[in-house]
DNA sequence: ATAAACCGTACAAAATTAGTACGGATTGAA
DNA sequence: TTCAATCCGTACTAATTTTGTACGGTTTAT
């Protein structure tokens, strides 16, 4: 299936909702607006903010807020943000999983073609694709 | 993460070596060569035959055979014999799942857009660039 | 001081995926 | 014609991953 995960769709719904409200808002509103549970919203957000893709104020009146305009946030940095790094099998480079038929297995290393194109594929979308 | 299933991974590392026996190899053959459990192996034998990117015969000396050349092989067609159709989110046309957030998701109908990217990187790799 | 709001961690529940088992059908060869 | 090799399909169990929630703590405007 090579799905998404619903967290990074998520994600990319609440990131729409905020690039069209540019202003300080709290989770409880992203929430109610967006209709996703508020723990879930927290959650994300939480990511999003360690992602450097959005910003976060603490205390009253605080919340969150886009850093950059909707154009200059690709797919590829939300997804990353939320599910860590695209990494289509165990075998890529810089991956710590232990892969059982590495000896055997010829592919090593090879997948990187793979792995490169899909994230170039999604390097090249913008939030603004989806708000448009 | 965006990852890849365990299966497709395994898919490829069995067509990578079929690709280099054109010959009719049974399952236990290709078991002990992938070092992948035979159950496992056959399995995915099965969907890749489904998939029209094999072609099996039944009986003694039967087994399975790649139906074209691996430059004719495309990662996604490979992929989506194995995993489904690749959709990153359930609110991809054709998809039957029900979203929850239908009503007031405002990207009703834009994931196409990553869909379609990510599957054009898919469709340009073949199973012989993992053989080269 | 108080209430609004984020932070981090940890955990429970749900869903998905991986792996296995088994009885059946097909076919080549002794 | 019988036997063994081999694929077929389904169903089931176990493992893993993903989702979703809870809670106690910290920060800050009023």
């Amino acid at each position: 299936m090579l799905k998404l995960s619903k967290m990074a769709d998520y994600g990319i719904v609440i990131l729409a909702y905020m690039s069209q409200n540019r202003m300080c808002l709290s989770s409880t509103q992203i929430a109610e607006n967006t209709h996703i549970p508020e723990a879930t919203v927290s959650k994300i957000l939480k990511l999003l903010n360690n992602g450097g893709i959005v910003n976060s104020t603490r205390g009253a009146n605080g919340g969150y807020q886009l850093v950059e305009n909707a154009e200059n946030i690709s797919a590829a940095k939300i997804i990353e943000a939320i599910d860590g790094p695209v990494e289509l099998t165990s075998c890529v480079e810089g991956s710590h999983s232990t892969c059982q038929i590495a000896n055997t297995c010829q592919l090593n290393g090879r997948w990187q073609k793979i792995n490169g194109a899909v994230k170039d594929a999604l390097g090249t979308l913008t939030l603004k694709d989806f708000v448009a």
